[in-house]
DNA sequence: TGTACATCAGTGAACGCGCGTTCACTGATGTAC
DNA sequence: TGTACATCAGTGAACGCGCGTTCACTGATGTAC
């Protein structure tokens, strides 16, 4: 098969991103093959080097397409307060917390981007800007810059609790920390 | 070498424990290999299975001997608010952010843990409970309740904040988010 | 006190396997005539 | 309209390597005599 239109190329490689997406979440980066990636998106291992340099490049390009969609989503959501309130009752939800692949990259793999290559993770601190300044531009607050360090706590919370929900073998206790950590994430944003 | 008293194997099952912990918090959990922990142990990977049944084993073992020092280091603080502040301004410092090996289990391995077998999260469930614990008994909250629920957003909010500093590559702007963590964090513990 | 022996922590080579990466090849297509 | 050809996305086997795990062996030691 060849031939096709520039399109069909791209339309391949965006189904690599985002099959390698959902299986990355789900299995890590160290946890995830270049094989099983591809074959999840319905392609064999050879045809990968067609499409980027190495799996180091595949991880960028991932971090930058989770984080470009999560801000996608963010920016959907009810203007103001009420958005970051949806935000923190999704995020800190049991079915969030049981699908870490259709989830939030940051709580799947915020360690190991701490461990990747410099142009990973100046993927991933672009993408997060992005994302802390949508929550930024949600807060209450006067001062523009404590509604900065304001929303960078709010993700930072958010993401600590859901990843240590997700650390908790017991539901119910996995349960009460979401419910915990809901309560403090209201609460971090209505505190004047 | 052998015929040496019960304690001899004790230690050297110690000194495993204590070398793996280093590597894994520096490297990842699916980035740590057997051979290499045992030669960090000044042993060779033969030996391994005389002291643990499978490298999951290991990591169970590793993750509880961490939170039972971290729990150890809690309970050597100042007395009240002053050991929380110092926690703070310790956890979320340049140095704890630049040394991971030496550092937070939950800041290094935390996702990873979630996609870890049942008797690890077991082990590390147990052990956060008492770290939070120990954090809880300083909250100058009246509400028995409401301090345990800020210590484990307190918890939650600096492991997350120590995360995306090692993830951002830019050290200004690592260090603005530990000195952003910091203020939010210590805000949590004064708010009445 | 001196020697033979049993113990067992540790050695190091080997196992099958999956990893990231390379490459000669395939075959469906759009284009040229 | 029909045929030959160039293109190139994708195939699938192979590369060396390190993984977790197994196992026959070593050799320093404490004990028995």
């Amino acid at each position: 098969m060849a031939r096709y239109g520039e399109e069909h190329k791209d339309a391949t490689r965006q189904r690599i991103v985002a099959a390698a997406g959902r299986r990355l979440k789900a299995h890590g980066i160290d946890g995830s093959g270049i094989a099983a990636m591809m074959a999840d998106a319905g392609l064999t291992n050879g045809a990968f080097y067609g499409h980027f340099e190495s799996k180091d490049d595949l991880v960028e390009a991932v971090i930058a397409d989770q984080l470009r969609a999560q801000a996608e989503t963010l920016a959907a959501l009810s203007p103001g307060r009420a958005g970051l309130e949806e935000f923190v009752r999704e995020y800190l939800s049991p079915h969030h917390r049981d699908h870490p692949d259709a989830g939030c990259p940051s709580a799947a793999l915020l360690d190991e981007i701490g461990r990747c290559a410099t142009a990973t993770k100046r993927a991933y601190s672009t993408g997060t800007r992005t994302i802390v300044d949508e929550l930024a531009n949600r807060m209450t607050t006067v001062d523009f810059a404590e509604a900065g360090r304001r929303a960078l706590a709010l993700f930072a919370l958010v993401v600590g609790t859901l990843q240590l929900a997700r650390a908790v073998p017991d539901e119910v206790a996995a349960d009460e920390i979401l419910a915990h950590g809901t309560a403090s994430a209201l609460a971090l944003i209505d505190t004047v």
